[in-house]
DNA sequence: AGTGAGCTTGTCAACGTTGTCAGAGTTAAT
DNA sequence: ATTAACTCTGACAACGTTGACAAGCTCACT
C-alpha cells in the first residue's frame, strides 16, 4: 500500500473520496461503492480500501453527495417551535429528534416565539437549504406562502394549530373540548362565576378554547360575563396583574381557567400574594413539571407533548415515503389530572 | 422576456441558477452575480434577472453553494445536549440559535442524555454533515476522538463540563465554589449533617460539586460522614428514594444538598410525603421555574443558562472567525437565590 | 476456439453552484 | 488612429459525490 501523502498529518481539510482511492490505489468509484456498501467488489479490494479510509478518517460529505442523489433529498428536516424554553416545546422536539434519528435524518430547530415575520423568515432560511419537511407550530395566520414549496415537494406538518390558507397535515389537541371539560369540572364544584385568561386572540388554539369556555357554560345555563373574560395575555407577568384586577372588582370570580402553563403560573402567583389560593379554584391548561408539588396542587388539562411530536414525524415522514393520501388531523387527547386546585368548591357546591 | 417553459406551474423540483437564466436570457454566472450581491451586472440586465428570479420564486441551494465556495463551510453548527425538556438545556439551546442567526448559520441539535455511545454516534453525523463547528455537554469522559475533527478546522467548544483528553474551549460555572457556598449556607443556619445527592460520579460536575460540600464541611471542621454522601443519582424518583431511605436511617440529615434540578425535586417530594418538608432544610443546584412558589420555596444556586448558551457561541464564532488564541475556560457565575428551604434552622443554630 | 454470462473495475457526466479567466465592447488618453 | 484601461458578460472547470454505462476478466458451455 502507498504511504500516506506527506501533508496527511497536518492536513487542514477533510479527505475526500479520492484521497482514499488514491491511497488504496483503485477508483474514484469503487471507493463509493465500498462507503455506501454497494455489491461487488471483491474482498480484498474492499479491505484495502476500508484500510484507507480508517487510515484518513474518512467521512463522506453528504451534502455532495445528496446533491448528487435521488431527487435531491437532504436528509434533513426544519422545526419551528414557539420557544424551546417550555417543556412542551422541548419535549415536541425531543420526540422528533428521535423519530428523526432512528431515519438518519437530522432536526434543524428555531424558535419564533409569536413572530409572523420571524416564521417566514426561518421557512426561507431552511428552505434555502433544501430541507425535505418543515414542521411548524405557526405564529402567523396565513400560511398560503407555503403552496410553492410543497409543489417542490416540500412535506409540511403543523403542530398545535392548524394552518390558515394551506390544507396540510396537522396534529393538535383537542382545545374546545378539553377546555369544556374543564369549565364542567369547576362548575360541577360549584363555581359560577369563572375567570378566564386567554392566550392571544390571533392564535387559532386560543380561540378554541374560549370557545370551550363558552359553550361549558351555555350547556349548565350559566350566562357569560364578558368582564370575566381576559384575552391576549402575553406572560405570566401579565397573567398575574389580569388576575389581581379581577380579583379586586366588585363582584369577583370563584374559580380561574388559565388556558397556557405560563398564565397558569401567573394567576397562581397572584392567589399566593392575595393568600386566596385555598379559596379560589384554579383550572389551568397544560402541565408543568412541579404543580403536583403545589399546596394545593394544580389541577390541569395535560397535553402529551411527547405522542404530538411523534405523531408530527410520523405524518411527515409517511409524506416524505410518498403518501398522498388526503391531509389529516390528527386529534390528540387531552386528559384532565385532579390534583386539588380544580376542585376547591365554590359558593353553589352541595 | 421568453415565456415561462410549459411545465413550470407544476414543476416537481426547485428551479436552478440554469432555469432563471434561461428565462432571463444571460448565463449561469450572471444570474450567480446578481443573487450574491457581486458587482459588475449592468442596471438593466440585472433587473431581469431578479424578475426571473422573482417568478420562479428561486431559491438559491446552500448546499450546492458551500460545496464550491470559500473553505468549504457550511455555516451550520451542531449542538449535543442532555436533554432539551431540562429547561436549562432549553435555555442554552435558544441562546445559541439567536447567536447562530444573526451569523445566517443553522444549528442542528440533538440531545444524547447521559449516553457517551450516542455522544460519539451525534457526533459522528453531524460531521458527515461538515458543520463548521460544535457545542458540546459532554455525556463520555475522553474526547480525544475530536482531535481528528479539529485538525480539519472544525471549531469545537464545551459547555457545563470541560472535555477530557482534549484541549477546547469550555463554558462551565464555578460548581465547587457554588455548591461550598451553599453548603457553608446550610451550615450556617446551624447544620452539621447535612445529606448529599449527587449525580452520576463519571459526571466532572459530579465531582466537583461533592468537592465542594467536603471543602465546605472541611472548613467548618465538620467531620464527613460518607454515609450521608449519596452520588449516581439517576433522576427524580431515584433521588426521592435515596431521601427516604437518608431519612428513615437512625441518625438522619437535618438538610439536603441536591446537586442538579431534577435530583432537588426528588428530595422535595420525599419531605412533603414524610411532611418534613418545614423542618429539613434543602438547597438545590440549579433553579426551576416553579421553586419559587413551593411552600417552602426552595433555595438554590442558580445558574445563568442564557449566559451560558450566549457564551459558549461567542467562544465557537470567535475561533470560526479565526481566533488562534490559547483555549480558554470561560466561568459563569452561580448565585445563591435565598428563598426560604435552605433558611430553615438546623440543630447547632444560634 | 468461440460465445455468452457474470463478476469486478473504471471512465465519464452530472448534481447546482461559484472562482478563474478571457473576450467583447466602450471610453479615455496618447 | 492607436493604445490602454475599464466595464460587462460568459465559457469553463471545479467542489465531492454518485448514476449510467462500458471495458476487462474469468469461467462454463457449446
Amino acid at each position: 500500500m502507498p504511504e500516506l501523502p506527506p501533508s496527511s498529518s497536518r492536513r487542514l481539510s477533510h479527505p475526500t473520496i479520492r484521497d482514499v482511492a488514491a491511497l488504496a490505489g483503485t477508483s474514484l468509484k469503487t471507493v463509493s461503492r465500498v462507503v455506501n456498501g454497494e455489491p461487488g467488489v471483491s474482498p480484498e479490494l474492499g479491505q484495502r480500501v476500508r484500510l484507507a479510509i480508517e487510515r484518513l478518517d474518512y467521512r463522506r460529505n453528504l451534502a455532495a453527495s445528496n446533491l448528487r442523489r435521488s431527487g435531491g433529498r437532504t436528509r434533513s428536516i426544519g422545526l419551528l417551535l414557539s420557544n424551546v424554553i417550555n417543556p412542551l416545546d422541548g419535549a415536541i422536539q425531543r420526540a422528533i429528534e428521535e423519530a428523526a434519528l432512528v431515519r438518519d435524518v437530522i432536526v434543524i430547530a428555531s424558535s419564533i416565539d409569536e413572530d409572523a415575520d420571524r416564521e417566514r423568515e426561518i421557512v426561507g432560511i431552511f428552505t434555502a437549504r433544501r430541507v425535505d419537511g418543515l414542521i411548524i407550530k405557526a405564529a402567523g395566520h396565513d400560511q398560503s406562502y407555503l403552496v410553492d414549496q410543497r409543489r417542490m415537494s416540500m412535506a409540511v406538518v403543523f403542530v398545535d394549530r392548524p394552518p390558515a390558507f394551506l390544507d396540510a397535515d396537522t396534529v393538535v389537541v383537542d382545545n374546545e373540548t378539553g377546555t369544556r371539560r374543564g369549565i364542567a369540572h369547576l362548575i360541577a364544584h360549584g363555581h359560577r362565576r369563572i375567570g378566564y385568561l386567554g392566550a392571544l386572540h390571533t392564535i387559532v388554539t386560543a380561540e378554541q378554547r374560549v370557545a370551550g369556555y363558552r359553550a361549558a357554560l351555555g350547556a349548565a345555563h350559566i350566562e357569560v360575563d364578558e368582564s370575566l373574560i381576559r384575552m391576549d395575555t402575553q406572560n405570566s407577568e401579565h397573567a398575574h396583574a389580569i388576575a389581581l384586577e379581577l380579583l379586586h372588582s366588585a363582584d369577583p370570580p370563584t374559580a380561574f381557567f388559565a388556558a397556557q402553563n405560563m398564565i397558569t403560573i401567573g394567576v397562581v402567583h397572584a392567589l399566593r400574594e392575595l393568600e386566596m389560593h385555598r379559596s379560589v379554584a384554579v383550572v389551568g391548561f397544560d402541565d408543568v413539571p412541579l404543580f403536583d408539588l403545589l399546596e394545593p396542587a394544580v389541577t390541569v388539562l395535560a397535553q402529551d407533548a411527547w405522542a404530538i411530536g411523534r405523531q408530527a414525524a410520523t405524518a411527515l415522514f409517511d409524506r416524505l415515503d410518498g403518501s398522498s393520501a388526503p391531509t389529516r388531523t390528527h386529534v390528540i387527547p387531552v386528559s384532565l389530572i385532579q390534583r386539588g386546585s380544580g376542585e376547591i368548591r365554590g359558593p353553589y357546591s352541595g
